[in-house]
DNA sequence: CATCTGGTAA
DNA sequence: CTAGCTACCAGATG
């Protein structure tokens, strides 16, 4: 609909050149109509070479095939790819693209896609051949794949699958049916230098010759599919040879495509481990994993064995479902991991819920319940930080934490895994021994370099949910975000260019009375309008306060004990009084946080996106029922995430990344200029000058001394006490409102590439292949 | 035993 | 680089 414009200033916020379309047919017209902004975001080195390059992408050069309209894919030679997702054949296209290609940017008409290595080699470890991959591709474009293209493709996964990892009586083994390879190899220093020689060699070049295949046990219907068969025959042979166990990781680095080009592929052939005890657990009958649930799953389990890697669930789309099923497949014993307590909890419950699982055979292990299975296979749910925690332990804990390094566990379970420190990661999978590991996360922030060590720690990317469609099946909620730019008063304009000091210059945008009363405007709206349950937050404690206080309503941040938090929140679920609660950081992890559909966000942290990805999560639990949003023919917005920003701050500077970030992940956006509405907000605070000038004087004289939080924090204890009274609003005041409260930004007025500190690709960073082509 | 405190690490 | 927040432990309290 409306957004359509600010999508377009997703496409120009993009690193990509614009691709030239000679022939223009209605749909490449919407995509090239808007050509002043292009180029202006693209960092000066890019941009020059960017003029020698623009004649290899220009599309111009590529013949289109005669029906090309009905085709949805543009191929470019640098591996870049974009679909129409106007396309009749959108679905099948997206669903063939994820699987091989990183989506890059995903605005609602076109969709842009890279081709890398990486992203090659996740296509071929979930059962993708390399032929498939190119007869597909050229199936789908509208003009014949560039011969660059093919070449890569070929050269990316000529070496894929070949060799594998695998995990035997507590042994490493590097296993291929290629014995070349494992020479290959082992000319590698690291890998060479890795190596355990075992004492009794079978095979000619010292490494060990099994034959593994022809014990595969039939599934539980007695038959096999044919990838099973496949992979059977595939393994007549097997040459192997042993690794220790501490350079695993490093082994496994030298084999990435970056290096020796031989990624290992981690299998876990559970169904024949007759090593490690069985875990009886099965799925609840009323656990029915929904079609994208039981299609990452079938990623995972594909050729009827467990492999390793990471599935991209949006959050509140039923990551734990996934996970507890994998594990009931699997039956071995599991060590599942969550980032803190609450999530410890949540899984526990998830297990009991979702499975048979014993009540004695599922433990907790955190700083206060330290339980433990009975029997010799159970899940043992805990903490990152509890694994890999370096300080000095309790006696019991270092019992526990002595029993989950010697035990063998068929999965490892990880969630949240964007979320965790990669060097966390690297401890508590060298510390633990596991045949399989499963990364749960909601968002690869992909210019992060450590998704790449992703790659390599856990596995390749098996599956990632196509988040409009989930939003069409009504799965989660259909999310409208707006960022909302509240003018600075002179006065505190003028004050917030007097000051040097950043803490007293936060204070003042964050304090901003304009914003203060948008807040209000956007909380009543909601309450009264629309009856939303909403949750504020802030980062400053001081704002926090503040804003609370002035509208009474009960706030949560660290200081705030545990019982207070459970009184507060269990208000906020149950109560039709508590319709808004403040939270401070505390709100992004620690904190069950209950059904609420409305985020907004007074002072969002620098460039933090994860964050905001966290936040955007507490508010895409499906709102609504499918019916409902079906009825009345087009989909309505259920969940709303605004973030303030005082225009000509500090604030601004993150502004276009925050922007490109939320389409990216697909969102539709908006700028909202003027809130309230102009003719209105008679009746919310601030309103005169006199109560302005006297908050200016409170925030000056504020200093950064923990007295006044200390005050507070009665006042705040006081309002949670007494629920927070709300005065019963006057409908009045809002009604007819509705139409006033958007308005849309108009394109122009806005410098992108302002604040644009994310860089853009580098030619040089691109693959080797790549790189002999265009440098 | 539950709850609070203070200290440390990340 | 620092501020803010958390997870972990131990020890004290009633």
């Amino acid at each position: 609909m409306d957004h359509h414009k600010s999508h377009h200033r997703g496409d120009k916020g993009r690193p990509s050149k614009k691709p030239k379309f000679s022939n223009k047919d209605d749909h490449s017209s919407k995509f090239v109509d808007d050509d002043d902004a292009y180029y202006n975001e693209d960092a000066e080195d890019d941009y020059r070479d960017g003029e020698k390059e623009e004649r290899k992408r220009d599309f111009s050069k590529l013949e289109l095939k005669p029906d090309h309209a009905n085709r949805p894919l543009w191929a470019c030679a640098d591996g870049r790819i974009f679909l129409e997702t106007f396309s009749p054949l959108y679905k099948q296209a997206y669903d063939f693209l994820i699987a091989i290609a990183e989506p890059v940017c995903r605005p609602e008409s076109m969709h842009e896609y890279n081709l890398t290595p990486h992203s090659l080699y996740a296509a071929v470890s979930v059962g993708l051949e390399t032929e498939t991959i190119i007869s597909v591709l050229n199936k789908l474009s509208k003009t014949k794949l560039p011969k660059e293209m093919i070449d890569f493709i070929h050269a990316s996964t000529a070496n894929y699958g070949k060799v594998k990892l695998v995990l035997k009586k507590n042994r490493y083994l590097v296993e291929s049916p290629f014995p070349e390879v494992l020479k290959r190899l082992l000319q590698d220093d690291v890998i060479s230098r890795a190596r355990i020689v075992s004492e009794n060699l079978h095979g000619s070049d010292g490494f060990t010759v099994s034959k593994a295949a022809g014990e595969i046990a039939t599934g539980h219907d007695g038959l096999l599919n044919e990838a099973e068969l496949a992979a059977a025959a595939e393994e007549k042979e097997t040459h192997s040879f042993e690794i220790d166990p501490s350079q695993v990781e490093n082994v496994k680095q030298r084999c990435l495509p970056n290096a020796l080009n031989y990624p290992m592929l981690e299998e876990y052939d559970f169904r024949n481990d007759n090593v490690n005890p069985d875990l009886n657990m099965e799925l609840k009958p009323h656990a029915q994993p929904r079609p994208y649930q039981e299609k990452s799953l079938s990623k995972m389990f594909g050729n009827g064995r467990a492999r390793s890697g990471i599935i991209v669930l949006p959050c509140g789309a039923g990551k734990s479902l996934v996970g507890v099923s994998a594990a009931c497949r699997i039956k071995k014993s599991c060590l599942c991991l969550a980032t803190n307590a609450v999530s410890v909890d949540q899984w526990a419950f998830q297990f009991k819920l979702w499975s048979t699982i014993q009540d004695d055979q599922i433990c907790r292990f955190t700083s206060d319940s330290k339980e433990r299975f009975r029997g010799n296979a159970g899940v043992v749910v805990t903490t990152y930080n509890m694994v890999a925690f370096g300080g000095k332990r309790s006696e019991e804990s270092e019992k526990i934490i002595e029993e989950i390094r010697n035990r063998e566990w068929g999965l490892l379970l990880m969630d949240e895994v964007h979320v965790v420190p990669a060097h966390m990661f690297r401890k508590v999978i060298s510390l633990t021994k596991s045949h399989c590991k499963l990364g749960l996360t909601a968002t690869l922030v992909r210019e992060d370099e450590r998704i790449t060590d992703l790659n390599f720690l856990i596995g390749p990317k098996l599956y990632e949910a196509n988040w409009l469609d989930l939003v069409k099946g009504g799965f989660i909620a259909n999310v409208q975000c707006a960022e909302v730019w509240c003018p600075m008063t002179k006065e505190f304009f003028s004050e917030y260019l007097k000051k040097e000091n950043s803490k007293k210059k936060q204070a003042l945008y964050v304090m901003n009375p304009n914003k203060f009363r948008a807040c209000e405007f956007l909380i009543r709206f909601h309450e009264q309008q629309r009856g939303d349950k909403i949750i504020v937050f802030a980062d400053n404690l001081f704002a926090l306060t503040e804003y609370a206080m002035k509208l009474r309503k009960p706030m949560i941040y660290g200081a705030t004990s545990h019982v207070e938090r459970t009184k507060i929140l269990q208000a906020f679920k149950c109560s039709r009084d508590v319709n808004t609660i403040f939270l401070s950081k505390v709100g992004d992890n620690s904190i069950d946080i209950p059904e609420a559909n409305v985020i907004i966000q007074i002072s969002s942290h620098a460039g933090s996106r994860r964050q905001e990805a966290q936040r955007l999560g507490r508010i895409l639990r499906a709102k609504g029922k499918l019916e409902d949003r079906m009825a009345g023919g087009k989909e309505e917005y259920n969940a709303f995430f605004y973030s303030l920003v005082s225009t000509d701050t500090q604030e601004m500077f993150y502004s276009t990344k925050r922007q490109q970030f939320l389409i990216d992940q697909g969102y539709s956006f908006k700028v909202i200029t003027s809130l309230p509405p102009p003719d209105s907000g008679a009746d919310l605070s601030y309103h005169r000058l006199d109560e302005q000038l006297a908050l200016l004087g409170k925030v000056l004289s504020a200093g950064d001394d923990a007295v006044g939080l200390e005050q507070l924090d009665e006042d705040a204890d006081d309002i949670a006490l007494h629920k927070a009274r709300r005065m019963a609003g006057s409908m009045s005041a809002m009604s007819g409102a509705q139409g006033m409260v958007y308005m849309e930004y108009s394109t122009g007025q806005k410098k992108l590439g302002l604040g644009q500190k994310g860089k853009p690709k580098d030619p040089s960073k691109r693959h080797y292949l790549f790189k002999r082509r265009f440098g």
